[in-house]
RNA sequence: GUGGGUGUAGCUCAACUGGUUAGAGCAUCGGACUGUGGAUCCGAAGGUUGGGGGUUCAAGUCCCCUCACUCACCCCA
C-alpha cells in the first residue's frame, strides 16, 4: 500500500508542537493513569478548565511584568472584540473557577488537579515546545506548613513511582510582602556596590529583577553573587518559622531535599515557600516540575483572602527520562478461507470483543500462509483459523502463536484458554 | 528575541577536489508459497536532495534568502 500524496511539508504539525502517535500515546496513557491514581490518593480531584480565557486573567495572575504576559502568550481578538488568550499556565484558571463557583464555600478540602495542554510562544528548544504539557496541582486555603511539605512529599512519590531517578530537589523561601521588598533593596545596593564586575546581563538584572543575578553562570557574577546576603538570612518572623517548620516535615517524611537560597520562580505571584525538583538528562531545561505557595494571588483577584500552593509538572520532559516504552499488540488475529469462513470470522470477532478480547478480522482473501505472517508482523498472541472444515463441524482452531501450539474448540472453549492464559 | 550546528527515501546513512540516470541497509508491498508465522531468495514501489533564488558548461556539493530541527543564551514545565 504506497501513499499516493506524500505528506506535503507545508502541511506539518505547526513549529513547537507534536503529533503522539501510536506506540508513544501508551506512555502518555499509562503516565496519566499512574498520576490520577496517585494525587487521588491524597485527596486531590480533578478539575478542568476552558483552553481559552480572558487575556486579563494572565496579567493579573501571572503578572504583568513576568516574560509569561509580556512575550510569550497566543493572544488574539475574537468575533466578539474580547481579547482571548490560550492559557499559558494552569494557576490562574483554576484561581478564577474556585471564585467564579464558590468553591471555597464548600466542605470538602479544596485539592483539584489537572492534566492538559499549556501555550507559549517561546522558541522551541529541547525540553521545550509551544504546545506542552503539564500536570497542574493546587491546594487552597491552607495554611499549615504540613501541605508544603505534603505536596513535595507527593511530587516525590509520584515521581518513583514512574521510575524516575536521579532528580534533585530544591527548596526555598522567597518571604513575603513584608520581608521581600526589604531584601531585594538590599540586594540592589550589594549588586549596585560590584557592577562594574557583573556581565551586562546581571547589570540589566539590577533594576528589573536582581533575584535572578543568582542564576547566572558566568564566573565573575558568581563569585559576587556568592557573597550577596541570603534571602533566608532576611526572612522575616512569621516567613522563618514557616519555612523551619516545612523543612522539619520534610525531614519527618525522609524526603531528600536541599535549601537552595538561589531557586526563584520565575512567576511573580510566589511567597513563602517555593521549590523545584530537577533532572539530569533534560538538557539546560532541567525543571521536571516547580511551584510553590502563593497567599496573594485570590485577594489580588478581589476574592476572600485565602491562601494557595501549587505545582505543575512538564509531562514531556517527564516522558523524556522515563525508561519504561509499553507496546500495545494485537490479541487475536482471525484467518479464514472462503465467503463462508469471512462471514463466520466476521460474526465470530463480535463474540470475542464482546467478552473483552481483542480481536482483528482479515478483510482480504489471502492464503493462510500469508495469514499468519500478518499476524505474526502484529504480534498477535492469538490466530483463530477458520476454514471449511472448521465451519463443518463447529469446532475451530486457536494456535498460541508464542508456543505454537494449537488446540481444537467451540468459540466458548477457546476463549476459556484465551481467558485463562491472559491471568 | 540573540547566537552556533544540522537538513539526502518512512527510519539509519552513502555519493572523491562541483562531473552521466542520487545509492545501500532496515521497514513496506508483491512473488517463490491458495490449510499454518518468524528464515531465505527474487522483484516492485518509494526522492522536486527542506523550499526559493544565484554562481557555473555542469550544483546534493559553492553563495544568499527562507523554513524546519537541534544546542546554548534568555525563560521555564
Amino acid at each position: 500500500m504506497s501513499a499516493e500524496t506524500p505528506a506535503k511539508k507545508e502541511l506539518a504539525a505547526i513549529k513547537g508542537t507534536k503529533d503522539i502517535l501510536p506506540g508513544e500515546v501508551e506512555v502518555w496513557q499509562a503516565v496519566e493513569a499512574e498520576t490520577r491514581r496517585l494525587v487521588e490518593l491524597y485527596g486531590y480531584r480533578e478539575l478542568r478548565t476552558p483552553i481559552i480565557e480572558p487575556t486579563e486573567l494572565f496579567e493579573k495572575g501571572t503578572g504583568e511584568t513576568s516574560d509569561i504576559v509580556t512575550k510569550e502568550m497566543y493572544t488574539f481578538t475574537d468575533k466578539g472584540g474580547r481579547s482571548i488568550t490560550l492559557r499559558p499556565e494552569y494557576t490562574p484558571s483554576m484561581a478564577r473557577a474556585i471564585l467564579e463557583h464558590r468553591l471555597d464555600l464548600l466542605p470538602e478540602p479544596m485539592r483539584y488537579y489537572y492534566i492538559g495542554p499549556m501555550f507559549r510562544y517561546d522558541k522551541p528548544q529541547k525540553g521545550r515546545y509551544r504546545q506542552f504539557h503539564q500536570l497542574d496541582i493546587e491546594v487552597f486555603n491552607e495554611k499549615d506548613p504540613a501541605i508544603d511539605a505534603e505536596i513535595i512529599e507527593m511530587a516525590d512519590a509520584l515521581l518513583r513511582t514512574l521510575g524516575v531517578e536521579g532528580t534533585e530537589t530544591l527548596v526555598n523561601s522567597v518571604g513575603c510582602r513584608a520581608c521581600r521588598p526589604a531584601y531585594s533593596r538590599d540586594l540592589r545596593s550589594h549588586a549596585e556596590k560590584v557592577r562594574d564586575r557583573l556581565c551586562p546581563d546581571c547589570r540589566r538584572k539590577i533594576a528589573t529583577n536582581p533575584l535572578r543575578i543568582f542564576d547566572c553562570k558566568v564566573e565573575g557574577c558568581r563569585e559576587q553573587a556568592a557573597l550577596f546576603p541570603k534571602i533566608t538570612a532576611t526572612l522575616c518572623q512569621e516567613c522563618r518559622e514557616h519555612f523551619a517548620r516545612v523543612c522539619s516535615y520534610l525531614d519527618l517524611y525522609k524526603v531528600a531535599y536541599r535549601v537552595e537560597p538561589n531557586l526563584v520562580r520565575g512567576l511573580d505571584y510566589y511567597t513563602k515557600t517555593t521549590f523545584e525538583i530537577i533532572s539530569g538528562g533534560l538538557g539546560a531545561q532541567n525543571a521536571l516540575l516547580g511551584g510553590g505557595r502563593y497567599d496573594d494571588m485570590m485577594k489580588d483577584f478581589g476574592g476572600p483572602d485565602i491562601c494557595g500552593i501549587g505545582f505543575a509538572m512538564g509531562v514531556e520532559r517527564l516522558i523524556s527520562v522515563l525508561q519504561i516504552r509499553p507496546e500495545r499488540k494485537t490479541v487475536l488475529y482471525i484467518a479464514h478461507m472462503g465467503d463462508a469462513g469471512k462471514r463466520k470470522g466476521l460474526e465470530l470477532a463480535r463474540f470475542f470483543r464482546r467478552n473483552g478480547v481483542e480481536s482483528l478480522v482479515e478483510f482480504g482473501s489471502k492464503g493462510f500462509k500469508a495469514q499468519f505472517g500478518r499476524a505474526n508482523k502484529l504480534g498477535a498472541a492469538w490466530v483463530l483459523v477458520i476454514g471449511e472444515d472448521e465451519i463443518r463441524k463447529g469446532l475451530y482452531q486457536l494456535k498460541d502463536m508464542a508456543a505454537g501450539t494449537q488446540t481444537e474448540g467451540t468459540p466458548e472453549d477457546l476463549l476459556k484458554i484465551i481467558q485463562d492464559k491472559k491471568i
